[in-house]
DNA sequence: ACTCAGGTATCCT
DNA sequence: AGGATACCTGAG
């Protein structure tokens, strides 16, 4: 079905933005996303034009949520214009949305993302999900439940090249399968310090991690994760220090533009 | 062959 | 509380 947007949405933005490691391009304007135990083929067919390969029920109940089409990106952009690098970094993120993705997911996949470059943690998520999730057609596979993964013989699950991260996931895998409404009740804490706190009661997920489930999983847009790449751009272009009031209740946004910004200058 | 990767747990002081 | 160090493995 095709849609026009008004508000910023560029698929090679998103798909290189980091947040999401099972979004990728396929060919020139076309990107596939496996989301939510479903597969999506997007098409660019022109300016803000796309044509997405699904009914309009699944359109309404699961992507218009995951690509949050009801946050206005272009005037959180736009927001963007006390400090001249920040301006060239919203600049050149015309387009990008934070997702809503699955918080399960977001766990597993940061925690594998840790020491590893964004093509090894894809191949790594890629396996696991081949290895034990619901297969969804000829080539896709759902993300693994945790009980599909604790059902999973260990030397299987090692072959993913989860490394020292495995008995993580199995950890938490364990957490999350034994209280099946433990990400209700995360959802239902409000103060972000608090969240980040329980997030970080997983093992293997520290500050970094937890700002990144708590941004791309449960959508809390003020976290601003800090990784190698956020933390170079910020002591070249912040010595004194990020004023974080500025763009409140937004961080997350603005790091979102900053990580693909910068990454992409100085890779 | 060798370095480094979207960090974290653990062990120090 | 804050700093140093080890850590599986794959991609370039």
């Amino acid at each position: 079905m095709k849609k026009t947007f008004e508000d910023d949405f560029n698929l090679s933005v998103i798909a290189e933005s980091g947040q999401c490691f099972r979004f990728n391009r396929i060919e020139k304007d076309i990107y596939k996303v496996v989301a939510h135990g479903k597969v999506l083929i997007i098409k660019e067919m022109g300016k803000n034009t796309f044509d997405f390969d699904c009914t309009s029920d699944d359109f309404k109940k699961i992507w218009h949520k995951y690509f949050d089409l009801d946050t206005n990106y272009s005037s959180i952009r736009k927001s963007v214009k006390d400090n001249a690098f920040l301006c060239a970094c919203a600049e050149q993120s015309v387009g990008m949305r934070i997702l809503n993705q699955d918080k399960w997911e977001m766990v597993v996949s940061f925690i594998i993302s840790q020491r590893k470059s964004i093509p090894a943690i894809k191949t790594s998520i890629e396996r696991l999900c081949e290895l034990c999730g619901d297969k969804i057609d000829d080539e896709n596979y759902a993300f693994p439940t945790p009980m599909q993964i604790l059902a999973t013989p260990i030397n299987k699950l090692a072959e993913c090249g989860l490394g020292y991260r495995l008995p993580y996931i199995l950890e938490v895998a364990e957490k999350v399968n034994s209280d099946l409404n433990y990400f209700k009740t995360l959802e239902k804490i409000n103060d972000d310090e608090k969240l980040l706190e329980e997030l970080k009661k997983m093992k293997g997920v520290g500050d970094k991690v937890a700002s990144c489930i708590a941004l791309f999983g449960f959508h809390r847009l003020n976290f601003f994760p800090k990784d190698v790449w956020i933390n170079r751009a910020l002591a070249e272009h912040f010595p004194k220090g990020f004023d974080y009031k500025i763009y409140e209740p937004y961080n997350g946004v603005i790091q979102q533009y900053i990580f693909y910004a910068y990454r992409n200058a100085n890779r």
